[in-house]
RNA sequence: GGGCCUGUAGCUCAAUGGUUAGAGCAGAGCGCUCAUAACGCUUUGGUUGCGGGUUCGAGUCCUGCCGGGCCUACCA
């Protein structure tokens, strides 16, 4: 049996993501994870929440609540979304976990006995009464260059001069506004990057059809100027996971957490343990899928990312791993995603613009937002979402074309024959054309779900529902009755049988309605169709079934204008 | 500033250098009456951002310009 690992970017803990986040990682490997099940893989499907780093800190202090309380909460919160849009991971873990904990520290120790690591100086900006280090962008005062009065220590956003914290007039802390600062110097490890450059440019061009937008990100990173640099993995924070070496502590160390951006990813394997953990199963059990030399030697690993994430999936997270001289699994592909923009701007946590998770399903059931997002996801440029291109696909494609199919046959089927698949008569030419019609598109579909090209696996998709109509049309029982029930009743039979494949294909994009219209048929039959025609005799005469209810509602004028405004602006 | 991506029908997107640049939606016409006024068929719509160049042949390759986006290493 063929093993996927699929990981989807961690989501940050700090607050709740927009649909912007949701399509650009999470969703898409849902997506993938759901269909190599559906073909029969065993699949291991990891997410975690991202917890640590000094956004974390400040927003836990902003609530008045222990970070670790804070964290525990928004984790909550945040798997209670990811349950909303059915996301199937099988574990959503916690980088804050112990296991993580273990595994960041043994990668380090790993890294400092291959040489790979070295203790460094630098001076960074103290806020005296914010009682911490700032980042740079955590500092703010009047750009030397442009005068701007708002810049921060990275950059300036007025004039996009590149800053540092020192060149600012009148600098004082972003998170109090205090101007006590002063320039302190602290010790820090770094990962000698630069030492792996050779390693990780040989690893890059050894991958197949990675899409450019990932290979060009990495390449430039390894090319440009001196090539790869350094990276410092400490930072003095309280919230994180403690320096030290392996099980060992790390003398001159104490005190330091590791960069929120080293044991991040390593929480892909932390998540898989911990995953092992709450199943009441050994490590080797998750071993199997991380460790080469434990059975991991056959799995295919896919990770899934927004275009801001590629570099420290390309480069740092396998310079942690091939670094760490040990047989660990390394990504085979990755899929990166542009930015979907919201009616004109961008998607904004800080601004409240857009539609968030919990608002989403708020309004409307879970299988929208993904048909919809998956059917436009930003796979080769950045897309626009808007109101009005959302309520007319969403009504065409699924209430019309897929929800009208289902509700025309079934209810044709109770008022002539009954609510049970009807005997008599037999296929036809049109019914062999439709069938092999069929398999066409069910290979151009699998096709593009194996290559992880998502619109056009969704056009396919839709492509097979209408297929249904075109059939009913040409078929037409509604005369074909009057003269000739029984070829009637061989047509609305392979027209029943076609709302069961439609069910099991259509799963990983809609999986709440596919379970509804496997429901309504009464079978518990999933099935891949490997065969398709086989598949369109599934449901033999005489099985019962019933009209569901309307599976998709269409969204309103009204609606659509009530959102609109509701979302434009300012969350409430 | 530098690097990369991108610009195709009103909208969202396709098109290994190779017939007459295609789909879906929207628009127009016709048909059907089983169905959520749904479905089907036909159809309008293009100087492929602009100017040069390479080639037997360019949406595709090169070059310049114009517009949009991302990254630029201490936000994560």
């Amino acid at each position: 049996m063929a093993r996927t690992l699929i990981t989807s970017a961690i989501p940050y803990i700090n607050g709740i993501k927009h649909l912007g986040n949701l399509i650009g990682s999470q969703l898409p490997a849902d997506l993938y994870a759901r269909y190599r099940r559906a073909r029969g893989d065993e699949v291991m499907f990891i997410c975690a929440t991202d917890e640590h780093g000094t956004p974390a800190e400040l927003a836990a202090a902003k609530a008045g609540k222990p970070v670790a309380e804070y964290c525990a909460e928004m984790w909550r919160v945040q798997k209670d979304l990811a349950d909303g849009f059915r996301l199937s991971f099988d574990h959503f873990g916690r980088s804050s976990s112990p296991q993580n904990h273990r595994l960041t520290q043994h990668f380090a120790g790993k890294l400092d006995e291959n040489g790979l690591i070295e203790e460094r100086a630098s001076r960074q900006v103290y806020s005296v009464a914010d009682g911490r280090f700032l980042p740079d962008r955590y500092v703010e005062g009047t750009c030397p260059n442009c005068g701007y009065d708002r810049a921060r220590g990275d950059q300036c956003e007025n004039c996009t001069k590149q800053l540092d914290p020192t060149d600012l007039i009148e600098p004082r802390s972003a998170i109090s506004g205090s101007t006590e600062l002063e320039v302190r110097e602290t010790k820090h490890l770094f990962l000698l990057q630069s030492k792996l450059r050779d390693r990780l440019d040989a690893w890059i061009d050894g991958q197949d059809s990675w899409p450019v937008l990932t290979t060009s990100i990495a390449k430039k990173w390894l090319h440009d100027g001196d090539g790869l640099q350094d990276r410092g993995i400490t930072r003095d924070l309280h919230w994180g996971v403690p320096v030290r070496k392996g099980d060992q502590p790390w003398p001159g160390m104490e005190g330091k957490v590791f960069y929120v951006w080293f044991d991040a990813p390593i929480e892909y394997i932390a998540g898989t343990n911990e995953w092992a953990d709450a199943n009441g199963l050994d490590d080797a059990a998750w071993r199997r899928w991380w460790r080469l030399d434990e059975g991991a030697e056959d799995v295919r690993y896919v990770q899934f990312m927004g275009k801001d994430n590629v570099p420290f999936h390309t480069l740092s997270f396998p310079a942690t791993v091939l670094g760490s001289g040990e047989p660990w699994k390394t990504v085979d592909y990755l899929k990166s995603f542009n930015y979907l923009n919201y009616d004109g701007g961008q998607f904004s946590t800080s601004q409240g613009r857009g539609v968030f998770m919990d608002q989403a399903l708020e309004i409307l059931p879970a299988d929208y937002w993904r048909w919809w997002l998956l059917s436009h996801a930003p796979e080769t440029s950045d897309t626009e979402f808007t109101w009005e291109r959302f309520q007319a696909d969403v009504n065409k494609d699924l209430a019309d074309v897929l929800g009208n199919f289902v509700s025309r046959v079934t209810k044709f089927c109770r008022s002539k024959f009954g609510e049970e698949v009807p005997a008599g008569g037999e296929w036809g030419d049109r019914e062999r054309h439709l069938s092999e019609q069929l398999a066409g598109r069910l290979t151009a579909y699998q096709t593009h779900m194996d290559a992880i090209e998502i619109r056009k696996a969704a056009a396919e998709l839709r492509a097979m529902w209408v297929l249904g109509n075109e059939y009913l049309q040409e078929a037409a029982p509604w005369s074909v009755f009057k003269t000739d029930p029984e070829q009637a009743a061989a047509q609305i039979r392979l027209a029943l049988n076609l709302i069961r494949l439609y069910a099991v294909v259509s799963a990983p994009f809609i999986p709440d309605t596919a379970a509804a219209m496997l429901a309504a048929m009464k079978t518990g039959d999933d099935s891949w169709p490997d065969d398709l025609a086989a598949a369109l005799k599934m449901l033999p005469p005489g099985h019962v079934f019933e009209v569901p209810d309307v599976l998709f509602a269409k969204i309103t004028d009204a609606q659509r204008e009530d959102w609109a405004t509701r979302f434009s602006g300012t969350r409430a």
